[in-house]
DNA sequence: ATGGTTGCAACGCAA
């Protein structure tokens, strides 16, 4: 039997909704995580997704943020946030679909070096590895996926000269994304050989895209019960090439079970 | 040349 997982930063889901409905229809991932779906969860849009046979839980806000979770099982065992931390951003949702634990992160941004942002995303990713440290030994089976906002290496980076030192690259922020696989994940991207210069997440301005001035910033990790049933990953770019896309592209896991 | 684009929601903030 294959698993077949995916995470998308949709940046609005309301206005991203028709891209999201075409790509599940054609992928048909096991399960999708959505970040920045930017609704409050009594305007979810439910019903269009149960109509394409998906089940759903959700965490949002009104403007920023927000996390969903669609499933074709029903997902059991509903979490919503980092329980430490005192956090009124919705960023972070898991569900366990069959024997798999799913979790769902929309890691803050930081905005730059010497924000408050920066120093909360700090914070914020030490909290979760202490969080995800205790839940890994709950359950073997673990997928962690979202949008990371963290770029692990120099060649996850379209210009690693022009963005050295630069929020999404600095080495605080690649020493917890170090710190986390080293609680016992893989990056899935990483488990078999990829193009160069694959990236999910390319800026709206200066025709990056086109460019391919880009940056992988979202992953799916997963514990050594599922990275060693990883059969493939991959980043689809064809929903960037779309009329009105998400500055952000799935990147998909399967795995054998 | 230090720009630019998008989404939200209300003309600035976050990415």
């Amino acid at each position: 039997m294959a698993f077949k997982v995916a995470t998308w930063n949709v940046n609005s889901l309301r206005v991203r909704l028709p891209h999201v409905m075409d790509w599940l229809d054609k992928v048909k991932p096991d399960v999708l995580s959505l970040q920045e779906t930017k609704v409050p969860d009594e305007s979810f849009p439910v019903d269009e997704i149960k109509q394409l046979g998906y089940e759903v839980v959700y965490s949002g806000q009104k403007a920023y943020n927000g996390v969903a979770i669609l499933s074709k099982q029903k997902g059991e065992d509903v979490h919503v946030n980092i329980p430490s931390l005192e956090d009124l951003q919705r960023r972070v949702l898991a569900i366990t679909v069959g024997d798999v634990r799913v979790f769902n992160l929309y890691v803050p941004n930081g905005q730059c070096v010497d924000s408050d942002k920066y120093h909360y995303k700090l914070k914020w990713l030490q909290a979760l590895t202490l969080f995800l440290k205790e839940q890994l030994t709950l359950y073997p089976k673990v997928v962690v996926m979202g949008d990371f906002n963290i770029a692990p290496q120099d060649i996850d980076v379209h210009d690693p000269v022009e963005w050295q030192g630069q929020v999404l690259c600095t080495e605080p922020e690649r020493a917890a994304f170090n710190e986390l696989l080293s609680l016992g994940f893989q990056d899935c991207f990483r488990l078999q050989t990829q193009p160069e210069n694959s990236f999910s997440w390319w800026d709206y301005r200066l025709n990056a895209f086109k460019r391919n001035r880009g940056m992988r910033i979202d992953h799916i990790l997963a514990t050594e019960a599922l990275a060693s049933q990883c059969i493939q990953c991959g980043i689809d770019k064809s929903p960037r090439g779309l009329e009105r896309p998400s500055d952000h592209t799935p990147v998909f896991a399967e795995f054998v079970t």
